[in-house]
DNA sequence: GTTGAGCGTT
């Protein structure tokens, strides 16, 4: 029987692990694996050669040299190239853990002074948190702006506190919003916006924004006109949104009803959303033969 | 040389 650990590194000059070896002196390669993830085999230092080494491997066993694992140091083998890309694969799943749920996307700045240039924004963004990215929209021919930017953040926390906020710029008000070619039709609209029933005349948004801030963050409240007995109420967070669902309250001494709030009619396929056997149906009742193939049916 | 609700030349 030989020794019960031997002694492994990642590296020559780096300080050694002691990998536990069987019973029959052999270490398992899953056991150096469980501390060098990656691993594929080990090697050593010849000292009579003084070359390098390589282990026998035989089904995920390590065999001792001259049946004698010795004091040496074995190194870790890794495939071809493998250590940089275990790091890379570290690396990228980092970059997704960190996004998640917090992934940012670009606002669209609204109300910008003719004068604002990408550098004004960013000055005034940062005050917020780390900007990403900067634009001014311009015309192409005269350079002038055309009012409106966007801006990206570095942390999601950053970019809903922007959201949920009137911003001073150079002497206007302007609103940060999720541009429209981001706001997906159905779940995120439809989870952060609710439908506010039975409103009565004399409702104001400023009111209802009062309202319904006890519950959270109102980054939106739409009233049509002419009156219509009903509004929308936009939250930051889809979960106050979701809560106040099926709700009955009492606005200025009148009962409303909460409930989800139907994606708003953008385009056609919106529009007929309902329609029975869908659009392409409504085609084949037009046009008498199926000549319309919806978008959504090769996603 | 204008303007003030909107939605991004690639």
């Amino acid at each position: 029987m030989s020794e019960l650990y031997i002694r492994v590194a990642e590296d020559e000059n780096e300080e050694p692990m002691e990998i536990p070896s069987e019973d029959d002196g052999t270490v398992l390669l899953s056991s150096v694996a469980a501390q060098f993830p990656g691993a594929c085999g080990l090697r050593y230092r010849n000292p009579e050669s003084q070359c390098m080494r390589g282990v026998r491997l035989v089904e995920g066993v390590l065999h001792a040299p001259e049946n004698e694992w010795g004091n040496l140091v074995y190194v870790v083998n890794y495939p071809k190239d493998n250590k940089r890309k275990m790091e890379e694969i570290d690396a990228a799943s980092a970059v997704k853990v960190k996004r998640g749920f917090q992934k940012t996307s670009d606002l669209i700045v609204l109300g910008l002074p003719w004068k604002t240039s990408e550098q004004d924004l960013k000055d005034y963004f940062s005050t917020f948190g780390e900007v990403i990215m900067v634009q001014v929209k311009r015309d192409a021919k005269t350079g002038n702006s055309k009012g409106f930017g966007f801006v990206r953040f570095a942390d999601y926390e950053t970019q809903t506190k922007v959201i949920t906020q009137r911003h001073m710029i150079d002497g206007r008000w302007c609103d940060c919003k999720l541009p429209n070619s981001k706001v997906c039709p159905d779940e995120p609209m439809r989870s952060r916006k609710i439908f506010v029933g039975r409103c009565t005349e004399d409702m104001t948004p400023d009111e209802l924004r009062q309202y319904f801030m006890q519950y959270g963050e109102v980054t939106d409240v739409f009233i049509p006109k002419p009156f219509r007995a009903f509004a929308f109420v936009t939250f930051a967070d889809d979960q106050v949104a979701q809560a106040l669902c099926g709700e009955d309250l009492i606005i200025k001494g009148v009962s409303v009803h909460i409930s989800n709030a139907e994606p708003k009619h953008n385009n056609i396929h919106q529009l007929f959303r309902n329609f029975p056997g869908g659009i392409a149906s409504l085609a084949t009742q037009m046009f008498g033969r199926s000549q319309y193939q919806s978008p959504s049916s090769h996603v």
